[in-house]
DNA sequence: AAATATTTTGCAACGCGGTTGCATGTAAGT
DNA sequence: ACTTACATGCAACCGCGTTGCAAAATATTT
């Protein structure tokens, strides 16, 4: 059976040529997505708003997750067992200010830090901007 | 002399009402804030336009900071010594999901975190959401 | 295989956040 | 006071994202 298939039917979707394309195109480039990368990517395909609904039911069976940035959304795919019930994402985000592209750091996750009383913490989103290894 | 107009003189720039009230506002109210927000605070004095100016050349000037946040941008004031040449911005933004406000932990640092090799990083934003002890 | 129920899509329209051009108004230096 | 440079208001515009609704596609049942 279809890998992309496969994964929509786990994440309780129906499997729609929108919805492998996005997703396909989530795997392939591995870096961060605006909704105008995927736009500029899938062409006149889709509807824009075929492509922002298909955004919304991502994020929301944990499919992908949403990326920081000072300028504008993105996102990229969760790697691990995301589901509708729990999205666990502590790891870090890099922004390479030259090619502009940001990337999931799966391996590195955020520090422990220690708050002041009576703050109780439960998201955690690090983005750290500089240069990329490709454009060192 | 008027301790807001010997801010705006400090950071090069002329003495407008305008500046005055949001560089007052963000002083008196001491969270981050939207455009949204200081429209809602300024009123009808200003068109949306200058407020949006302003921000911006509080920006550059370095007399306010950009506030990561997951949905819409904010600002608030830089502490210490920031400059058009300099800003220097490693402390931790908490964002209280109950009663929405985000704030500067000016006193807390973002943890330094080891990057693969090849990354050169140069800039750090750490937004925490959770509760704050208002809201306890 | 056909009929049905349910979800998804495209289209049009809208609202909001933010920008730009230009003429007018204001602050600061002489 | 006069001049110059900068700031403001207004109108128009663009991009991002949302909503309502009818048509199309998917999954399910017969
Ligand atoms: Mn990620
Ligand atoms: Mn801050
Ligand atoms: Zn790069
Ligand atoms: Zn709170």
């Amino acid at each position: 059976m279809d890998q992309l298939k496969e994964t929509l039917k786990g994440h309780h979707l129906r499997t729609t040529t929108c919805r492998e394309d996005v997703l396909s195109t989530f795997i392939t480039k591995k870096n961060a997505l605006s909704h105008g990368d995927l736009e500029g990517a899938l062409g006149e395909n889709y509807d824009r708003v075929t492509i922002y609904r298909t955004l919304k039911t991502f994020l929301e069976k944990g499919i992908i997750h949403k990326v920081l940035d000072d300028e504008g959304l993105r996102y990229a795919l969760c790697s691990h067992n995301c589901s509708e019930e729990q999205h666990q994402h502590d790891h870090i985000h890099f922004k390479c200010n030259a090619c502009g592209e940001t990337n999931c750091l799966e391996n590195l996750s955020i520090p422990a830090v220690q708050l002041p009383a009576g703050y109780k913490p439960q998201n955690f989103n690090l983005l750290i901007q500089g240069t990329c290894p490709k454009c060192n």
